[in-house]
DNA sequence: ATTAAAACCTGATGGATGTCATAGTTTTAC
DNA sequence: GTAAAACTATGACATCCATCAGGTTTTAAT
């Protein structure tokens, strides 16, 4: 299952494009794969990371636990993206858990070589300085959504970002199943109403459900919904 | 009022600090220094920034605007303190609108200069990548607090917020006067709830006030409070 | 296949918070 | 210096949403 980042085509939708042949030499020559089982965590908040993880295959769930116990869901990270960068930048303990919602398969870039990378080519500084730069700009959103929308509007959005970004089976279910807690601290909401509130979405039409798995009906209704019609 | 970027104290306090003499030459040959009121903007959401404001005095709010119309103020800035460059490395539109809290003194930066230095200074463009790096775990806090903590909690964080980064005057009081409606913005919440829970602060002596001006009494209280005790 | 555990769902209830109405106070502008 | 405008404050009320309590269904383990 191994394989060299040179030819990884992961790589492309990263700053890792951005080194060079032989930077990517040394990476690929440390770097270690690893197998993630769906529940598994990957770091914990307030460890001390020691390199990041280049993300395969699976998704995983960012979180951070607040003071009343309960696991507010920052991003969900899949295919391409890399994790972990920014305690590595900043030189701090990770800020967030990251726990694999699927399984995964990641690989664990020592932090040695992203450092001396950033220090030395400014082309890969600059193409991670983008990528943290849109996540920012995400993360000013969430904070708009969470404080300006009702958890109605935002359980509908949750759907729609699902959707948009994992898509959908041939049964139009949901591609990324998540638990109705997961989507809960998604949503930042307790779990009773976002269950509440599916119920209501499918009285209404716009969802259909079988077991955990979830797909969009009404995609036009959510986002009227989500907008505040 | 004007003067030279290369003995300008505020660099020292922002990722400029990591430009070399003749980067800064050039930056200081072409800033403009500008001087806004009180309520002015500096710029509006979804306007195109051909550059950054380093602010030399002063206040802004960083807001975003909801569909239901009201504004979210996702960031303070201050002295030292750089705005637009998260859209000017994104090669984005400015996400935030920017208006002044208190009188204002920013020089102006042509992007020009700073998509040069992040291009060839990779010590420049680390610089940037750890103040957003740091922008970010920001972020990702406010956004838990927004989900997790109720509004009470979040009022009592704002100021104790406002105190330690901005300090208080000689009487006591807040030295960053914001309107209650700027507050209710920071919190995320209406202004009448955001007055009702400052009056119960005062009743109960966590607070003074004094027109519009707020002081910290019992600080302990309020951090108890916001931590959820 | 059986049982235990986990996840899902629904109802009842109370507290938190937004909205509307109204009045007092401070600031601004002429 | 005065009137208008903006801001601050408080009460009444409706709604949203979290919590508790109790059920059902699904999943996992033996």
């Amino acid at each position: 299952m191994e394989s060299r980042c040179e030819s990884c085509i992961i790589r492309q939708f990263n700053s890792l494009r951005a080194m060079s042949k032989e930077e990517l030499k040394k990476v690929s020559d440390s770097k270690v794969t690893k197998t993630i089982k769906k529940g598994e965590p990957i770091f914990e908040e307030g460890e001390k990371l020691d390199g990041v993880y280049c993300i395969r295959n699976g998704i995983s769930k960012l979180s951070k636990l607040s003071a009343n116990g309960k696991d507010q869901i920052v991003k969900l990270a899949s295919k391409g993206d890399v994790i972990g960068q920014r305690s590595v930048v900043a030189e701090e303990n990770v800020n967030l858990s990251a726990v694999a919602v699927s399984d995964m398969e990641v690989c664990f870039i020592p932090k040695e070589h992203i450092v001396s990378t950033l220090q030395t080519n400014p082309n890969f500084t600059l193409e991670v300085l983008r990528h943290m730069a849109h996540d920012l700009k995400e993360a000013d959103d969430v904070v708009v959504n969470m404080s300006q929308k009702n958890v109605k509007q935002r359980v509908a959005e949750a759907f729609l970002y699902l959707k948009s970004n994992y898509g959908e089976d041939e049964d139009g279910f949901l591609t990324l199943t998540l638990s109705r807690e997961d989507i809960s601290n998604v949503v930042g909401t307790a779990v009773e109403s976002c269950i509440r509130i599916i119920s209501e979405f499918k009285k209404k039409g716009f969802l259909k459900t079988s077991g955990k798995k979830i797909g969009i009906i009404d995609e036009r209704a959510l986002k009227e919904l989500a907008e505040g019609f």
